[in-house]
DNA sequence: TTGCTTGCAAATGATTTGCACTGCT
DNA sequence: AGCAGTGCAAATCATTTGCAAGCAA
């Protein structure tokens, strides 16, 4: 599987002439490792030995290559994670106490009907729906304690 | 109806002593006018004779007073509406061709089983929802001309 | 060699803030 | 008078970029 993963970034990369350089993996690892979106200082401490621009520079790279994909919840940090079709379709759960953000899955009826239910709302503003990003923010179990 | 929004915005601006001054209605007015959430250069357009600074500022004073909701799409840009409390709850088409943002609101019906389905998603992963956040991405019918 | 990469330091650009001034109350 | 609100200009801070050096094909 992870063979996979680095096979099918390899091909993406290569498509647009990047190459998977130790920094690069390294950062791929570190987004692999987490178990949700991580800020760019996170990633730092999973990846020492990297510099920040380094960092901020194949992000963005790697963005454009389909291999990465950041998202903005906030003014400041920004968080990063394999794109979607790397890994799965999947959702962010958002503390608002503390800021983690975790991934979540639905089932795949839910999200066949979300689509369907999606497709059919844009419908009457004329626009066309892609690809949908749900956020669901509440709080998590750290900080209800 | 007007009058009850007013109403409800001078309460939430009274509850943190702010006042409603002529630059917040005009913010607020321009808010209004807009069919979707917009940045602030546009909405510098739609109140001219305001200090870009002032802008910003009321626009931050207000949203911690729970009258103006701050959204964060993508690095450039932030876009501003009237909270949801005072308006309606409902989601965002946002065209990847040209980043405009229209409002989409879903049936009731359609709320109420996002809602459960996404306590449930949740609960697995000991989070408790309080609000969900969907954003449409795809293409607006100017683009797909 | 040729060209992609990298790290450092400097630049950028949206947003924020200090300060003196204006205007309610 | 007294204090909230405003505009201007300067400061912030995440992110980007120029550049010279490193490395792989």
């Amino acid at each position: 599987m992870v063979a996979d993963l680095e096979r099918s970034i390899l091909q993406r990369l290569d498509a647009v002439d990047l190459r998977y350089t130790t920094g690069r993996r390294a950062i791929v690892d570190g987004l692999r490792k987490a178990n949700g979106p991580v800020t760019l200082p996170e990633l730092l401490q999973l990846v020492p030995d990297l510099a920040q621009s380094s960092a901020y520079r194949n992000l963005a790279l790697m963005e454009e290559a389909g291999v990465v994909r950041r998202l903005v919840h906030s003014n400041d940090h920004a968080r990063y994670e394999l794109a979607e079709a790397l890994t799965e379709h999947h959702h962010h759960l958002i503390c608002d106490s503390c800021g983690i953000v975790r991934d979540v899955q639905f089932d795949a009826r839910l999200e066949r009907t979300l689509d369907k239910a999606f497709d059919e709302a844009a419908a009457s503003e004329g626009f066309t729906i892609a690809r949908h990003v749900i956020d669901l923010f509440g709080t998590c179990a750290d900080c209800a304690g």
